[in-house]
DNA sequence: TTCCGTGCAAAGGTTTTGCACAATG
DNA sequence: CATTGTGCAAAACCTTTGCACGGAA
């Protein structure tokens, strides 16, 4: 099954924005991933269907699927990361192998030490089961 | 008065590191500083006083200080920032005028979800008392 | 005197942009 | 048919690296 994927086309639909094979690509790759790939990797996955694609498109997919709420964007270590996991949710990092696995979340506290709080974003690092 | 500066002055050249000029100006520069600046900031607040440092000088500094243990290097959006404050907090970053703030943090937990905790980082957004 | 650090410049990696052509709705 | 998206290439941005000269210990 395929819901979230077509969710998530059927959101850009709504929008008015066209669905294009390269996005439908895209969007499908992504909705099925808990990996938390970059860019770079969506590109590498999907050359093989669509030699010709640039990695302008795949930017501006994942700007239009942020931009509607459809993914979250990631900053960890270098590179942006995108998570098609929109809930509330933390992320902690493997040092040894690397993964990235989603933890749930609490919503936010109000306020803070004077601050409004619109969101929270947490990174545990450390190692996972299997590495520990 | 510039106690942090001199205690990490001399952390330096405890751990065989030479106390040259641009070192010593970074290191005062950073030591007082609660804005959280990134490289560039730092390469363009010093350019006056040594017209002749390079970028990676201050890197080069930056890193020795990080590796040291005398500043933390956090990722907040797109660039790098430098923060002299190595206690456990964490930070909250205005959506409106920008400042980032220190706010005191408990220790991560042990354990969460099958991972060995280490390190724990926390960023909020929203809005500052000034700007709420 | 012996390293270590500096400055310069260039490379590296990732993301963004401009424009003409193509495809969608 | 009008509008939006794509592909290509180059630019922009930040950080890192190599190397020869110069300064600190």
């Amino acid at each position: 099954m395929d819901g979230r994927a077509d969710a998530m086309l059927a959101e850009l639909k709504r929008a008015g924005l066209k669905l294009t094979p390269q996005r439908m690509a895209i969007v499908r790759e992504l909705a099925g991933d808990e990996t938390h790939p970059t860019a770079q990797d969506l590109f590498e996955r999907l050359r093989p269907a669509f030699p010709t694609m640039s990695f302008a498109t795949v930017y501006n997919t994942l700007d239009a699927l942020a931009t509607h709420g459809l993914l979250r964007s990631i900053r960890l270590g270098t590179a942006v990361r995108f998570d098609p996991n929109t809930s509330s949710h933390h992320h902690a990092v493997c040092d040894a192998c690397g993964v990235i696995v989603d933890l749930p979340a609490d919503p936010p506290p109000a306020r803070a030490h004077g601050f409004r709080v619109r969101t929270e974003e947490r990174t545990y690092r450390g190692l996972c089961s299997r590495c520990c």
